[in-house]
DNA sequence: GCGTGACCTTAGTTTTTCTAACCCAGATTT
DNA sequence: AAATCTGGGTTAGAAAAACTAAGGTCACGC
């Protein structure tokens, strides 16, 4: 009948969280991607959480983690815990003084993108404040404290995404370089330009304008499309222009499309937002703005 | 267009854990209480969490402190929300290997009632591993990683908890004090031994038995129960007996009981578990066993 | 067979959290 | 009206936790 330690130690929160965050997206390193650690900390918080518990929760592989049968049944119940936690959140933020609206988007988006929407958004809705995050990844919304996100994206792979505009892709390039091409064939002597994330494009729209997509991974990368984009406009090279992104660029005269064909790239510019967005709220109200007027 | 701050904090998750206890406890030491810390820290911890949410939660009132209508309205969504995380601790203790039965009682019915019940349920389940921490006040079953409380308290205070033997008093002795008491008013000129946080029992033991109370809370103090019966055993002086706590020393003859009235204080020794005990159990079998067995 | 990808481990640093000791204001007593 | 008591706030420093960075391991694919 031991009469042991004083009182049993609460659990660490911290580390029901990482654990829950890996075992939803099956990996330490997306984990701690998700939480913004190094997957060392993840690692150790899910150490920290077998230990307390006494349970082990992932088999180790070489290749991965994997959940052991224990982990498997419990992870659910975390991930519903830390859902309400989430709800419980998102009212709280609610509640300030002065809310305001958080945007998580693509670095592009926000960039190239948002600022016209801001603008006219601005204009309908004097006292808002807005506040935007680019972010590589789409964030969990149910966790991470935004309102809504916009994402360049698979329309699938989200449940409650709206679709506000197809993806479409097409050369575009200084006026003085459109000058000197005549038809898709001619781009061989040009310097093309590369987004980093999105090196599949020009080998894409090559094949379906009916070249070999041979040479067309060739060329400068930029991590920001934005950048890549200033660059065509100073007439370093040929870009390969996501129609959202570029009309602007387009309607001011300082990026023209050489040619017609146009390829749609199966994703889409995909507003989301908290399955049980606010009624009634400033950014129920953003979207809403979003779907009426986002597709120009 | 601020692209501020690489990407918002995730939220300080025992800030949240602290705000919850103070809210639903309605004060910061009582929080500090259930989370065994220190004030300061609850303290703290609150004041981290109104900056992270840039909301007041709590009123400063200088006889204690008063939720702002910001906090009435989130602290519901905050208790589901960890109530929903002890469901999924339980599940997680649950999953050990070899589970432990882990037992929260007052630190006399641990030392008193338990041991007796103890060995008979080990007899009955051999192989059954049982822990047991003495605590002051009954814990919150819902949170801390109980899997059963016993205390003697206010039956109406609990929603589930089972009465197993309503709690009697009656005063006790060694047999030779006993041999010179022949009826109640001859205990005037005696030693009257008191537990510190039963002070009450002898007042209102003496009302009941026709005594003026006058002079019932004179004599030494003792902080343990136990501590006092050794007291009484060894001659020291009179106790006041709760039947449930004394019954084994008087089987054994160590104490006697003087004279026969005895009063009801209208608490009871309560087994208290988990809303959801998990069905089939080994702690939901000790449960039904001290249920059939424990009254005697 | 060698590179690669995904993860683990460890040591050391940074950050958070806690405590201890003190101060305050309003009730309650004296 | 003064003293006390109660429930909190504040602060510096100590303790504990979390994080990062760097190096290591194992399996897979080319």
């Amino acid at each position: 009948m031991p009469v042991s330690p004083p009182r049993p130690k609460g659990p660490p929160l911290n580390a029901l969280r990482a654990f829950e965050a890996a075992a939803r997206l099956g990996g330490i390193a997306l984990a701690a991607d998700e939480l913004c650690v190094t997957p060392g900390a993840i690692s150790q918080h899910i150490k920290t959480l077998e230990q307390w518990a006494g349970v082990k929760l992932f088999e180790r592989r070489a290749h991965g983690v994997e959940l052991t049968k224990a982990g498997r049944e419990l992870a659910p119940d975390f991930t519903a815990a830390f859902d309400q936690m989430g709800l419980a959140l998102h009212a709280l933020r609610r509640a300030r003084p002065q809310p305001a609206i958080t945007i998580a988007a693509l670095p592009c988006v926000a960039q190239l993108w948002l600022p016209r929407h801001l603008t006219a958004f601005r204009l309908a809705v004097p006292a808002v404040r807005l506040s935007v995050v680019a972010l590589e990844t789409p964030p969990h919304l149910k966790r991470e404290l935004f309102d809504c996100s916009l994402f360049i994206r698979d329309p699938e792979e989200t449940a409650t995404g709206i679709v506000l505009a197809r993806d479409e892709i097409f050369p575009v390039c200084a006026p003085a370089i459109a000058a000197r091409l005549k038809n898709p064939a001619d781009l061989s002597g040009e310097v093309l330009l590369h987004d980093a994330v999105w090196s599949g494009d020009w080998p894409l729209w090559a094949e379906a304008a009916g070249l070999a997509s041979q040479g067309f991974s060739e060329g400068p990368r930029y991590s920001l499309y934005g950048l890549a984009l200033e660059e065509a406009k100073s007439g370093a090279g040929v870009l390969m222009g996501h129609a959202g992104l570029v009309d602007a660029a387009l309607a001011r005269g300082e990026l023209v499309r050489p040619f017609a064909e146009s390829v749609a790239t199966g994703k889409a510019l995909v507003l989301d937002m908290p399955s049980r967005p606010a009624p009634s709220s400033q950014a129920a109200r953003f979207c809403e703005f979003l779907v009426q007027n986002g597709a120009g």
